[in-house]
RNA sequence: GCCCCCAUCGUCUAGCGGCCCAGGACGUGGCCCUCUCAAGGCCAAAACAGGGGUUCGAGUCCCCUUGGGGGCACCA
């Protein structure tokens, strides 16, 4: 692979939430930009002014920060290529439209979106494809001029020569070609000045530098037009890469606003923002998707540096790919079981604390090493430790009752358990284990009754994190007084 | 309807003419470990969409069919 700096950017519009796609789609010109030793950029393409969506911008932000893809030029913190927001940009575009015009490759059009509408319907009708019918291609320069400068509404059309054929050429597909009879006058420059993403892709990509253009592939069919529009400048081809598609779970059509919703409904989720409230690390999230998409051949465990490190376009693969979320569970409980205490701790001390919890720091510090292997999410920390952080637990009874104990076998359990433990100086799995593993032996019962009854009578539950260690950090104090307690509660 | 792209286990993928009776990972099943739940270890089932070519030889190259996806806006 060339090690040449790239310049690359994630472009995205402002007009939605950011989903695993987005986050794809800035990942990997990311690692090739930082791979090579080169710039990452983001622009903000935010020229429809109808779908603008207040806030996204900023949850973009939000998100890339969160993953830790960084970038060098941004709209919020300037670079030597700005405004790096498109609608601060106008000026640019109006003057490259006209430079098209002036050089015969573009043409103001001054026709109605109404007569359009009704050209369009028409063509249908008569099973044509719907395209531009070339009413103002052929007007006078001047003329056309003079009438948009006086006012009149336009867009500004490429001419899209009638004969002949582009060739254009995907960094994983090879070459493209296509016949321009085939391709439409499309408008470069909308009536309201702002530039259509053809244009204004096209110009910022080339001001800003860019040297490959990483996009999803819904842009594959517009390669054309767009190599056109760089040949028409006489400018140098960035190299394109598209990125295939993300599809439902199922492989059966792509991710839906549907799917979504659904995908919601089993605790997991496509936006990058609720993933995070999931309980998700951006560790485990990004070796998710970076791996759709992506062949590695082996050693497919990796942080946002190894991924830059091994980080090849050559490798992408041109295929759509299934969204598999059991994947993601898997690569989170992973990276979660590679923090360190103290990061884990830090990072799950939010969750208890937002379940109302005082959370001691020395006493979350020894709970970790027993939970980290237990963790899919960052949240499932509640149910395994935040009994840990309350002043008393609530034992269901009927679960004291381990595999068919009678009230008085769980009772006599308790007791005898509670004897041994009080005659200790402190509870630690060294000075407890043997004494009631000999009371096991004792009675003649499994391990696992045994244990069990006084787990839930400990800890409240029936599934908690190893009985020993944990009365060790709660202390013999609390640890007698449960048992007392449970017992207790089987007598009545 | 027209144009474009894609096609290996259920899923993500390795494979870039012989190293492949196809490798890894997730998931699934079994076993081991075990105080619950996990984690971990071992084992297993599981794929080259179909048909034609090219070649001494094809998962790998070409064509067709089928299937899937994308596009055809003054949206990106």
């Amino acid at each position: 692979m060339e090690h040449k700096p790239v310049r690359t950017r994630f472009a995205p519009s402002p007009t939605g939430r950011m989903h695993l796609g987005s986050a794809r789609s800035a990942l990997y010109p990311f690692l090739l930009a930082r791979r090579t030793g080169g710039t990452f950029i983001l622009r903000i393409e935010d020229t429809d002014q109808k779908r603008f969506v207040p806030g996204a911008e900023q949850e973009l932000i939000d998100g890339l920060h969160w993953l830790g893809i960084t970038y060098d030029e941004g709209p919020d913190i300037g670079g030597p290529c700005g405004p790096y927001r498109q609608t601060e940009r106008r000026e640019i575009y109006h003057q490259h439209a006209w430079e098209l015009v002036a050089r015969g490759h573009a043409f103001p059009c001054f026709c109605s979106p109404d007569r359009l509408g009704k050209v369009r319907q028409e063509q249908m009708r008569n099973k044509q494809n719907p395209r531009y019918d070339g009413t103002c291609r052929g007007l006078d320069p001047d003329l056309a001029r003079r009438r948009a400068t006086a006012g009149e509404k336009y867009v500004i059309r490429f001419k899209m020569p009638k004969e002949g054929t582009v060739q254009a050429t995907d960094l994983l597909r090879g070459s493209i070609q296509t016949e321009n009879a085939a391709l439409d006058d499309a408008v470069l420059l909308k009536s309201d000045g702002l530039p259509t993403y053809h244009l204004g892709a096209m110009v910022d990509d080339h001001l800003m530098g860019i040297t490959h253009v990483i996009r999803g592939s819904e842009w594959l069919p517009s390669l054309p037009l767009h190599a056109h529009l760089i040949r028409a400048f006489g400018w140098e081809e960035p190299a394109f890469v598209h990125l295939s598609v993300f599809l439902k779970p199922s492989g059966k059509g792509k991710m839906s606003k549907r799917e979504a919703a659904e995908a919601i409904q089993d605790g997991h989720s496509i936006f990058v923002s609720e993933m995070q409230d999931l309980g998700y690390i951006p560790e485990g999230v990004l070796n998710w998707i970076v791996l759709m998409g992506w062949g590695v051949p082996e050693d497919e465990v990796m942080t946002l540096d190894d991924m830059i490190a091994r980080f090849d376009v050559q490798n992408l693969t041109p295929s759509p790919a299934a969204v598999n979320f059991a994947k993601l569970d898997h690569f989170n409980g992973t990276h979660i079981r590679l923090l360190s205490t103290e990061d884990l701790a830090a990072r799950i001390k939010p969750y208890f604390i937002r379940e109302g919890l005082t959370v001691d720091e020395a006493t979350l510090l020894r709970v970790v090493p027993l939970i980290r292997e237990r963790l899919v999410t960052l949240d499932d920390c509640l149910p395994f430790a935040a009994w840990f952080f309350r002043d008393s637990v609530n034992p269901d009874p009927a679960e004291l009752l381990i595999k068919g104990l009678t009230p008085a076998q769980a009772a006599d359990v308790a007791g005898r358990a509670q004897a041994i433990l009080a005659g200790l100086p402190v509870i630690t799995p060294a000075t407890a284990e043997a004494p009631l593993r000999q009371l096991v032996d004792d009675l003649g019962l499994k391990a696992g009754q045994v244990f069990g009854v006084l787990r839930v009578a400990v800890t409240g539950q029936s599934v908690s994190p190893p009985l020993f260690e944990s009365m060790e950090i709660i202390g013999r104090e609390k640890v007698l007084e449960r048992i007392a307690r449970a017992i207790a509660m089987l007598g009545s």
